[in-house]
DNA sequence: CGTGTTTGACCAGCGC
DNA sequence: GCGCTGGTCAAACACG
């Protein structure tokens, strides 16, 4: 949905405010991540050591819902699950799985409100959506975003 | 058969 | 230097 993309973009800028050379981040994150060999990325690509003083921006969305998969029109890949302190939920991992896109997002639930779930993106997308929801105007219409910055 | 999920192990960073 | 912790990978499995 065109409309969404629109709305999240806007709210992404909006909440990291010193998200200013989205640019070079993005290129950045694609050189580095792009690396899909094992041993390469292990051995050449330091990801971690390279964001310096880079900031990678997240988005952080809090939405009441009773299921933590909101289907945002992308096709998610789960990669990981963690079990977080402070939480006694486990934190979801997704990845996109669109060709060249390393949008990377994770779900989590609050332990003191059931129905929160915390979704932080971490990208941006640089495709169009594939997946057609119709009805996805319809989750949008029932959740509330609070805030999108972290 | 293609795609996504599960799950334990692995690695790098950080604190002590 | 050692151990903990968060984040990621990848083989096996489940599902249409």
């Amino acid at each position: 949905m065109e409309n969404f993309q629109g709305f999240l973009t806007t709210s992404s800028l909006l909440g990291y405010g010193e998200f200013q050379s989205g640019k070079g981040l993005m290129e950045e994150m694609e050189g580095g991540a792009e690396n899909k060999t094992f041993a390469g990325l292990l051995g050449t690509e330091k990801k971690k050591g390279d964001r310096k003083k880079i900031r990678k921006p997240r988005y952080a969305f809090q939405t009441r819902s009773k299921v933590d998969i909101l289907d945002d029109g992308y096709r998610w890949r789960k990669y990981g699950q963690k079990a977080v302190k402070n939480n006694k939920f486990p934190r979801s991992y997704y990845r996109c799985t669109h060709q060249g896109c390393n949008v990377k997002k994770q779900i989590q639930r609050l332990t003191i409100d059931e129905g929160m779930v915390v979704t932080t993106y971490e990208g941006m997308h640089s495709h169009p959506i594939q997946n057609s929801n119709d009805n996805f105007e319809h989750i949008l219409s029932q959740m509330q975003i609070y805030t999108t910055s972290f």
